[in-house]
Formats: C-alpha cells, sequence, structure tokens
DNA sequence: CGATTAAAGTAAACGCCGTAAACATAGAGG
DNA sequence: CCTCTATGTTTACGGCGTTTACTTTAATCG
C-alpha cells in the first residue's frame, strides 16, 4: 500500500533516527536537530519516536553516546598508529581536539547534557584509554590519574574554547597548546615566586 | 491606570530584562531562561522585548557579556588580594573554576553562543587579566601567549567537564588539577620516552 | 500651547517544538 | 483463527520565537 517496502513496522527505527541524527549533526548549520525534523527525515510520525526513546533528552543521550564510542574509536586508531608511549598520548590528544572541529554539533551535543555525575560509571573507551596511557607515562597511579584528568581537561578547554570561536581553529594553534612542556615554567623551572 | 508606577513607558525595560535573565540564571533548574518568561517576569509583553533586541540571540549575549563581565571582576578581585605573582595567576585559575561552579547556566550561556571569531575584538577583562599575569611570569612574549592560551584552557576544560558531571566537582580535585608542576612529567622531567 | 512624530508598548497570528491521549494495524503465539 | 503486544498514526495542547498591524506615550517644534 505504502510507497516504501518496509513500510508499516519499520523494524530498526531506533537506529534509523540515531543515523539520521548524526547526519543531521553533520549538517552545514551547527543547530541540533529536533525530534519532529528527524522522524520527518525517516519517513515516520513524530510521536513514533516515543516508541524507542521515552522524551527527547533520551534520544539525544543516545546520539552523545554514539559519538563518544566513535571518538573513543578514532582515538584508540590513533594511539595505534602512533605507536603508544608520549608520543601516542599526544597524539590521543590531537585526536580529541580534531574530532571536536571536525564534528562541532555533535562534539558539544556529547558534553552539553545534564548527565548524572555517576562517578566513573560509564563504560567510556576514550577515558579508560587515556588512564592507560597516563598509567604507563607515571609510575604513581595517583599522579596518573592527576595527568590523566589534567590533559583531558587541557584538550576539552581547547576544543571547547576553539568551538565556541573564543580562540582560532588554527592548526598550529593546537600544536602550540598540545606541547606543555613550558607550562613547567610554573611550577617545575624557576620557583622565585613559588614560596616566598 | 495602571497598577505600576512606571507603567508603560518602562525607561529600562532592557536593564530590567538583563537582570530578571541573570536572575533567572542563578534560579535552581541550570535551564536558561525564555524570551516569553522574561517578558512575563518583568511585566511586560513578549514582543516588546524587541524594541531592545533584535531576537532572543542578542538577549543571550547581552547577558553572556555581562557573565563575562562579571567574572573578569572577580578574577581581578581575587588576584589581587592574593597579590598577584604565580599566587595570584593560581588564584585566578581558581576564581575561574568556582565561578563556572557557583553559576552553571550563566557560564555555559556564556561560552555556548555562536560568536563570531574576531580575533581579539572583545574587550575581555577576564583575558587582559589573564596574558597581562603570564608576560609577568615569562619573559619571552611568545612563551606567555602560550602559557595563557594553556592555562584558558585549562582552567576552561575543567570547568566544563565539572558541569557536564564528567568529573566530580570536588574542591580538593579542582587544587589537584590547578597544580601543573608533574605536567612536566610529559617533556621537563624524565624524558625516557620523549625522542627514540 | 497644541500638533506632529518617533519611541515604546500591546494584541493577534504563524509555524515550529516537545509531548500526551486515543486509536489502528501488523505479526507472533496460543 | 483469535488475541495480544509491539509499533505505528491522528489529533490536540501549551509553549516557544517571531512578524504584522495597531496604540499609546512623551518629546520636539512651529
Amino acid at each position: 500500500m505504502s510507497t516504501s517496502p518496509e513500510a508499516y513496522h519499520h523494524g530498526n527505527l531506533r537506529d534509523a533516527l540515531l543515523a539520521a541524527g548524526l547526519a543531521a549533526l553533520e549538517g552545514a548549520a551547527g543547530k541540533a536537530p529536533s525530534l519532529r525534523e528527524l522522524a520527518r527525515v525517516v519517513g515516520v510520525s513524530a510521536t513514533a519516536v516515543y516508541r524507542h526513546f521515552p522524551d527527547k533528552q533520551a534520544l539525544d543521550a543516545a546520539l552523545a553516546r554514539a559519538g563518544l564510542d566513535l571518538l573513543g574509536k578514532e582515538q584508540a586508531a590513533a594511539a595505534e598508529r602512533a605507536g603508544g608511549g608520549s608520543q601516542g598520548f599526544t597524539e590521543t590528544g590531537r585526536t580529541y581536539v580534531r574530532f571536536a572541529l571536525a564534528h562541532p554539533a555533535l562534539f558539544r551535543l556529547m558534553f552539553t547534557q545534564g548527565h548524572p555525575v555517576d562517578g566513573s560509571a560509564t563504560p567510556d573507551e576514550a577515558y579508560a584509554l587515556l588512564t592507560a596511557n597516563s598509567r604507563a607515562l607515571v609510575g604513581d597511579p595517583d599522579g596518573a590519574e592527576t595527568l590523566a584528568l589534567q590533559s583531558w581537561a587541557m584538550v576539552h578547554g581547547i576544543a571547547m574554547l576553539m568551538l565556541d570561536g573564543r580562540i582560532p581553529a588554527d592548526d598550529a594553534l593546537i600544536e602550540r597548546l598540545l606541547d606543555t612542556g613550558n607550562l613547567s615554567a610554573q611550577s617545575c623551572g624557576s620557583s622565585s615566586e613559588e614560596s616566598p
């Protein structure tokens, strides 16, 4: 009856919606897609979405998780390509920032949800890789965690500030900021003002 | 005729809207206020807003600028209280993160606008203070700028990750991450993996 | 002082949004 | 074959940002 082959019971509306959502997030505009728009694209009524997601926020959360997985995969691939070690560590950060710039709307969605603070319950491939890498670089496990979080904060801050147009989204600048050797000037190099 | 003393020509609708907006952003919910809601609070029709702002984005931009100014003032006060130097530098960063946690909705609004990348046209008190401080700490002006941007990215990343519940919004953690001495391990301390 | 005029407000309407309620259909399992 | 459940649909509601057309206020000027 309908023109579409798999018209009624879609079979995979959920996946179709996620695919449409990810596609929309890559679209020119940095705009997040509306629930109705996604339904329209998939060719289904707006309320059909509610058979697969309790509300729009859940849909967004699913999209965010998909983005997180994608980022994790890219980072893992990059780290392996770089051959691990501190080289791989830096490459992981570079990939993080590049990912944000390549998928601005998705990245913003990933980190803009209400998101409960459930300690470390999220099985986040990216974060696992990060801690593993820093543990390989720093013996002390406490220091390793600190390094991991600081590195994350650093690349996340770079990405966000560039996305918001606060600092130029420049490749050279990324390299300059990723090189943290000079940060030591504050407390590792000359400590002339450290403790008067 | 109306019950309100300065009923019709409000005189300062613009300021009233901004005040209501800032107040709403402090409200329990981390939600950004709608244009209509602000108009309601101020006691004016929704369309009256358009006499003072071309569209909602402009209203948001004005709120963001107000937030930015507030942050700058708090940072300047904190730096002065700490007595400048590297002590004041760190205190500035601490204030940045604390501000974000104290005003989550406002902070997010401040850094979530489309915002054109107009180089360095924004007369941003916070950024001016940041560069001044890092220039005082690092002789080389190029290195100073790098340090300034890295520090900014760091505290911004910490703030954002905490706001998004990615890492616990813990005071002790803030202190741990603000101490960047260990970051030197990557390239200032033992460079066992730096260049094979 | 009274007329004109620009600034600042209002009301009604549009299309979009997220969501709820009631109804319809397909396909699986007894 | 009949029923039940999963998965759709239609309709409707209130809220949103914005446009259009109208009204009121208060300042300017002859």
